[in-house]
DNA sequence: CGGAATGTTGATATGCCTCAACTAAAGTGG
DNA sequence: CCACTTTAGTTGAGGCATATCAACATTCCG
């Protein structure tokens, strides 16, 4: 019974209705823990896994890798997420995901959730509807990158980094880890190093926020989120967090 | 028994195996076909649907806007397709569908779907697996969108719309319909009507494509999709169209 | 303490935006 | 069927945000 699978049980409470029987189930999956470096791969395009990787601890990426060698990432995964779910269904990676700082990640088995889906299809919908909710987020970050100019996009994408954690209990009050060099968030927004930085002025002359060290940190969310045109309802978590 | 099936029948199969009650339980699906102007919303923002929408003719868009009323255009859907299967396990809508220009579309009730799903779990399988490749869509619109010049976007876009409509036997040879103005391209791709134009040139003076009337020509695929640093296994389909 | 990685800042270049005028094509009503 | 209006697309001029290149400052870490 590993008490890891609580992470993510927590993880899909915050969307979804499951009993006592689907959380025993859910609790008694076998599972291989491991620990990845930073920047290390844990899937790699083109890969063909038999496991699905749950977060333990740590923050993990999603990306894809451009022909100029650049690098795009597409997500951020933090404890509880299940970045790779569609391994499930899809044979082959079109992405990969790699570490962001050291990372804990639980491998399960394809044939052992399986096996659970059929025997408790509420675990199926749950964790359906988690890999559904990644969708919308992937939607939002192609608004974000699309439709709005760099300041405003680095700060929704700093609200909903922010918003998220706070949802899973991965923040203490005002602050969250979150380590990103800037190199990497201008290859997460689509935008140069040294403009991240002038945005990223732009943003602590707000007042609202700082970002340094790994960390984030929220002075005045109300004012935050306005500046990023923050709405956190493609995140679809019942209880919205009060923050 | 709705004819209409076999057209969400055929989408199933280019990636997934479905034995023949699968079939027959699908073909038993009770639904509603229902017109769509140019322009008009299938599903809007907030909504709570008790149906999902299957694409029998015509093409069909997901959008979201902003705060200054800015479109922002986030995928296409054709015949065969499922815009809005997460309506079945996500409550809300965070986006909009809209259909581009007339559209038909037919209406299949959530408990029938669900009921469906419970009892042959091989459909809930290609169904989560179509959902699935929607995502993929989605996180490859990020890259393009965010880390491309707008030709090469372009032509990116264009690629996968051929392909696609290719690969659901939608295109004539050499060409496919794909009913969108130029305002509508820069919706979708992050620009501006002139941008388009421009860019649009810079396509039609390498003779590898034409676009005009609402009609994709495309003269010589490889060069094209070259341009458009075009690959296709992000469309995770069994086998790959010839072009 | 020295070297590598990360971040800041400036100068210059450029892709794309905005505004605007104009052309072309597609309805619409007399 | 033709003028009238509307919508769609082209083209040009000028400006701005962001890219690129480069030098420097800072922090991290062995």
């Amino acid at each position: 019974m590993p008490l890891s699978h609580d992470i993510l049980l927590r993880k899909l409470k915050a969307h979804s209705e499951l009993s006592s029987s689907d959380i025993a189930a859910l609790r008694s999956l076998p599972d291989i823990e491991r620990r990845f470096e930073p920047d290390e791969d844990i899937v790699r395009q083109g890969d063909s896994p038999k496991v699905s990787a749950i977060v333990l601890g740590g923050v993990v990426a999603r990306y894809h890798t451009l022909p100029s060698g650049r690098r795009q990432y597409l997500s951020l995964h933090i404890a509880g997420d299940m970045p790779d779910a569609q391994t499930l269904f899809i044979e082959t990676m079109d992405h990969a995901v790699c570490a962001i700082d050291e990372a804990v990640i639980s491998l399960i088995p394809h044939v052992a959730l399986l096996a659970l889906f059929e025997e408790r299809p509420a675990v199926a919908i749950a964790i359906w509807r988690e890999t559904l909710i990644d969708a919308a987020i992937f939607r939002e970050a192609i608004t974000n990158n699309s439709g709005r100019p760099l300041r405003t996009r680095l700060a929704h994408f700093f609200c909903e980094q922010y918003y998220r954690a706070r949802a899973g209990g991965h923040a203490k009050p005002g602050s969250c880890r979150l380590p990103l060099t800037q190199t990497q968030l201008g290859e997460m927004l689509g935008s140069s190093l040294p403009s991240i930085s002038r945005a990223l002025h732009v943003l602590r002359r707000t007042k609202s926020m700082d970002f340094r060290g790994g960390e984030l940190h929220v002075f005045d969310w109300a004012k935050l989120a306005r500046f990023g045109d923050f709405n956190p309802s493609y995140l679809h978590l019942r209880k919205p967090s009060r923050l």
